[in-house]
DNA sequence: TATTGTTATACTCTATAACTATA
DNA sequence: TATAGTTATAGAGTATAACAATA
């Protein structure tokens, strides 16, 4: 993550109605901290967090297809191509045409992507764990459940 | 649906273990759903939210330079540059040299300005509101508390 | 020397259309 | 006809370095 950027949270004497109090410019405002705290985690790695997210799902669904990788993250084909692409060349999955519909891609993680899902697990959980003392555990779990319903 | 599919994974069958149940994960879905709602809404103005974010600011605070705006707003000074020729071409703000500090300029919404400002304000309180009826009060006040505390 | 606004540049993420090979 | 993967491309957003004018 950015290191210089300025913050924007030091400059007390503006006046910031219309933003400060409201969920979307809120809620833009941590995820971004947010995401900039786990690309920074992730760095040893050389990976990214959206890199991780399909690690992730890969890992918990050997076989999944290109196509179903989307819809589960909500991106697009065209754009998981080049991810893919990039995953594989560094070793750490294979793809392999189906036998049942040859047009569609099985997606499996090689021995060295399972270990780099570990250890990007491990740097989330530490992630995870750093939020949860922010905002106290009843906090984190009501978190997850007011952003679960924002997302339907 | 084929029911000889060997192994394939229905969308509500997949596993989205260390995805779906954390904070970094569903923030981000979160506003990329809230931001693409706001987008949707702002359209009729031709305006995107980060260039609604920079009238709100300088509404709320004129004759701000373009520094304590990319300081409030956590933006790049180089980044603003385009944003503020931008909305100038567009005949909602202008630039004026401050007579304190000739490096500065002093920002001001124009009569123009004023008026899209106010209108992507109640288009702004009518997504609030949506987002307070799926939430709740209680909800909507909760879910600011715990994102403020994630931007520190 | 330091800061403001600016230009130039590059990289990521995202969105759309069109192609191919399969179904 | 429809779908999976791919290519190409364009638009945002964002990051860094360097420069001129000014402090």
């Amino acid at each position: 993550m950015n290191t210089t950027a300025p913050r924007g949270n030091a400059d007390e004497l503006l006046d910031l109605t219309g933003l400060n109090g409201k969920v979307g410019y809120l809620l833009r405002r941590a995820q971004i901290a947010v995401h900039g705290e786990f690309t920074d985690l992730l760095r040893e790695l050389k990976l990214r967090p959206g890199q991780f997210a399909v690690l992730r799902l890969i890992g918990n669904n050997p076989k999944l297809t290109q196509s179903k990788v989307c819809v589960a993250l909500g991106i697009q084909r065209a754009n998981l191509v080049g991810v893919i692409d990039e995953l594989e060349r560094r070793g750490l999955l294979g793809r392999t045409t189906s036998d049942a519909d040859r047009r569609s891609n099985c997606l499996q993680l090689t021995s060295d992507g399972h270990r780099v899902l570990a250890r990007s697990t491990e740097l989330q959980e530490r992630h995870e764990a750093a939020i949860g003392r922010s905002l106290g555990a009843g906090g984190y779990a009501e978190l997850l459940r007011l952003l679960g319903k924002l997302v339907d």
